[in-house]
DNA sequence: ATGAAAGCGCTAACAG
DNA sequence: CTGTTAGCGCTTTCAT
C-alpha cells in the first residue's frame, strides 16, 4: 500500500458540506463560526483524519510559524540553559525553534545572512553573539524581528546582567570572608567572537579590590585561552607560587570546576586551604558545592523569547534593556582563609616568601 | 521609510529578460541553463538584492527542508552533546533543525502528534526516548522519516551502544584494580519516559562481578530518583556503612561528579580511599580526571543525522542496528584499593567492622 | 535551453 | 455567519 495522498482542507469543507473558509475559521479558533457547523466540521477533520499543513499555513500568511535562535558552542552548560528558557516559552507559544549553533565567525557570518535571506524565521534570538552594523541592517529590512541575550546593541531589545558589578560580587565575597590574596582565572575571549563577559568580570574584580584598598597582584591575574585544562594548569601553577592566593574567582563555574580539581590533585583542601568562586551557576556548580556568582540563565531566555513573542504579536518592548539580578551563591567551596595566612595578610607582614 | 515589498522570483526574471523557471534553474544549480543566461540572471538577483524564499520552495516542493530532533531534558550534558552532532551533520546538508524539549511523557505525545501532522520537518531524530507502537505508525504513514538514537525499535534505523556490555567494562576496570566490594549508584529511570541504560549498565555490573566469582551485596547496589544531590547523599550514605565499598560505579558522569564531590566533603581521598568511575564521557569528565566508559555521545548523534539525512535523499539504510563502541578511560580518579582493604576483601577477613 | 502555466495547501478579503 | 476567489512565491511538467 502506497502513501496514502495527503488530506486537505478542501476534501474536510466537502466532506462537512461548507466552504473552505469556514474550515479555516475553525482551525484558527474564529468566533464567527456557529456551534452547529463548528462541530460538522470538525467531525469531518477527525474522520478523513485531517492534518493541516504547517508549511502552507505559513506561506499564506506570509510569515513562519519559527524562530531562530543562535548560539555560541552549543554545549556550553550556560548556553544550554538559555536555550532551554528560551524554546520553552517558544514552544508554548506555538513557535518552532530552529537552533543554528556557531564556533567561527565564519558560522556566524553564514546562519545570519541565511536568516536575513528570509522566510526561514519570523524572529530571532541571538545569544551571547556579537552582530556587525551590517549584519543588524541586514535582519531589520528582511523584517526578521531580533532579540539579543547576553549582548547588547542600541536600538535592539536585550537582556544582560552586569557583569562587572558581578566580578564585584564574587571578590567582595571573597574579601569579606577575610582573603587577602585573591586570584583571577579566566579567558581570553574566544576566537573573533568577541564575548566581553570575562574582561568585564575582570573589571570588576580589580574595582572591588580597589574599593577595599587592596592591592591587585598582577601575578594573580591569569588569562589565557578557552581550552579545556587549561583553568587547571593556571590554577596549578597559581598554588606553587612562593606566596600562592588563598582564594581563586574563576571566571566561569567550567573553569571554577577545573580549579576545584587542580586543588584536589595538588592536595589543597577546599575551603580549608584554598578559597574557589565561579560565576554562571550551572546545575554542575550545585552538584559539587561550588560557590558562585549566579545569574538567571534559563530565565535570560525565557525572558528573551518572551519580548520576541510580544514583537512577533505585533507589540513593542520597553525599554530596550532589561538587566536580570546576580547573586553570590555561597556553597562549600569558599570559607575564611587559614588563620595564619590571614593574619599575615591582614598585618601586611610577609611582604615576599622568605628565604 | 516602510519594509520594501519582498522581491519576487518574477521580478528577478523581469530583470533579466527570462522566465521564472529559467531563474528557478540557476537557482537551483540545474545544468541545463546556458552560461549566458545563467549569469544574467545571477546578476539580476545580485542587482535587486533578490533572496528565494524558503517558505515557498518548500511547499512547492511538497516537503520541508527542516527536520526535527526530540530530545529529553536538553540540558543534560550527554543530550546536548547528541543534539551537537544532529545538528553538525543536518546543517551541513541544509537542513534546519528543530529542536523539541520533552520533559513529561505528555510532552513527548505532544511534540510526536504534532510531528506527525506533517509538513512541519522531513524527518525526525529521537534521542534517548521510548515511542509506542502506535507512535511509530503515525509517524509513518505521516510520511515522515524516522531515526532512532539511544533506544531502538524493530523496523526503525537506531544507533546504540551495549550498555549491558558497558556496565561490564566498568565494573571489570574496578575489579582488574584488585577491588572487591564495588558499589553501584544509579537511577531509577524517568518519570515515565521509561530510559532503560540505567538497568542495563547494572545488569553488566551483577555480570562482571558474577564472572570474577565476586559475591554481589545488595547493600551496595543503589538506585535512586534522578533528581539533584541524590546521588551525593547516597554516595555518603556508602561511606558511612561499616564495611564501605572501595570504588562506586556511577551510571552517569553526572552522578560519578556527584559521588567525587561526596568523597572530598567525607574526606575520603580520591582514588587514594576510593576509587569512582563513571559513564559517558561528558566533556566535565575530562576537566575533573574522572575515569569513565567513554561512549561516543556527538557521533552517536552524528550518524544518526547522517542515516537520516540518506533516507531523506531516497536512500536506504541497512543493517538498521548500528551499534557503537565503548571503551573505558583511566583518568585520575581509579586506582588499586588500599592495601589493607584489598587484603582483607581477598582473603575474606573481616566481615564486619570491628567492636 | 527556456517560456508558459498549473499547482503546492492554506488564509483572507469580499460578497452575500 | 459562510461561500468564493484571489493570491502567498516557488517548482515543475509540458511544449516549443
Amino acid at each position: 500500500m502506497a502513501v496514502s495522498k495527503r488530506v486537505r482542507i478542501t476534501d474536510v469543507a466537502a466532506r462537512a458540506g461548507v466552504g473552505v473558509g469556514t474550515v479555516s475559521r475553525v482551525l484558527n479558533g474564529s468566533p464567527q463560526v456557529r456551534e452547529g457547523t463548528r462541530a460538522r466540521v470538525l467531525e469531518a477533520i477527525e474522520q478523513i483524519r485531517y492534518r493541516p499543513s504547517r508549511l502552507a499555513a505559513d506561506l499564506s500568511r506570509g510569515s513562519p510559524a519559527s524562530v531562530a535562535i543562535v548560539v555560541p558552542f552549543l554545549t556550553r552548560p550556560s548556553v544550554v540553559a538559555r536555550l532551554a528558557g528560551v524554546i520553552e516559552v517558544l514552544d508554548a507559544d506555538g513557535y518552532d525553534t530552529i537552533v543554528c549553533n556557531v564556533e567561527t565567525p565564519a558560522q556566524r557570518d553564514r546562519q545570519i545572512r541565511m536568516l536575513a535571506a528570509g522566510h526561514r524565521a519570523a524572529g530571532v534570538v541571538v545569544i551571547s553573539l556579537r552582530l556587525s552594523a551590517a549584519q543588524f541592517a541586514e535582519l531589520a529590512d528582511a523584517g526578521v524581528h531580533l532579540v539579543l541575550v547576553d549582548v547588547q546593541h542600541r536600538g535592539v531589545p536585550h537582556i544582560v546582567v552586569d557583569d562587572v558589578h558581578g566580578g564585584m560580587l564574587a571578590t567582595s565575597h571573597l574579601i569579606g570572608l577575610g582573603h587577602g590574596r585573591i586570584a583571577f582565572i579566566g579567558d581570553t575571549g574566544d576566537a573573533g567572537l568577541g564575548f566581553s563577559s570575562t574582561s568585564d568580570r575582570l573589571r570588576g574584580y580589580r574595582r572591588a579590590l580597589a574599593m577595599a584598598g587592596a592591592p591587585v597582584d598582577p601575578a594573580l591575574v591569569c588569562r589565557g585561552p578557552s581550552g579545556a585544562g587549561v583553568a587547571a594548569d593556571t590554577a596549578l601553577r597559581l598554588l606553587r607560587l612562593p606566596e600562592p592566593p588563598t582564594a581563586i574567582f574563576a571566571a566561569s563555574d567550567a573553569q571554577a570546576i577545573e580549579v576545584l580539581s587542580a586543588a584536589e590533585a595538588a592536595g589543597r583542601p577546599v575551603p580549608g586551604e584554598l578559597s574557589v568562586i565561579g560565576f554562571d551557576d550551572i546545575e554542575m556548580a550545585a552538584l559539587v558545592g561550588l560557590s558562585t556568582v549566579r545569574q538567571p540563565l534559563r530565565e535570560s531566555g525565557a525572558h528573551g523569547a518572551a519580548r520576541l513573542c510580544t514583537l512577533l504579536h505585533g507589540g513593542s518592548v520597553r525599554p530596550l534593556r532589561e538587566t536580570l539580578p546576580l547573586e553570590v551563591v555561597a556553597r562549600r567551596s569558599t570559607s575564611a582563609p587559614p588563620r595564619a595566612v590571614a593574619i599575615a595578610a591582614v598585618s601586611g607582614v610577609r611582604k615576599r616568601a622568605p628565604p
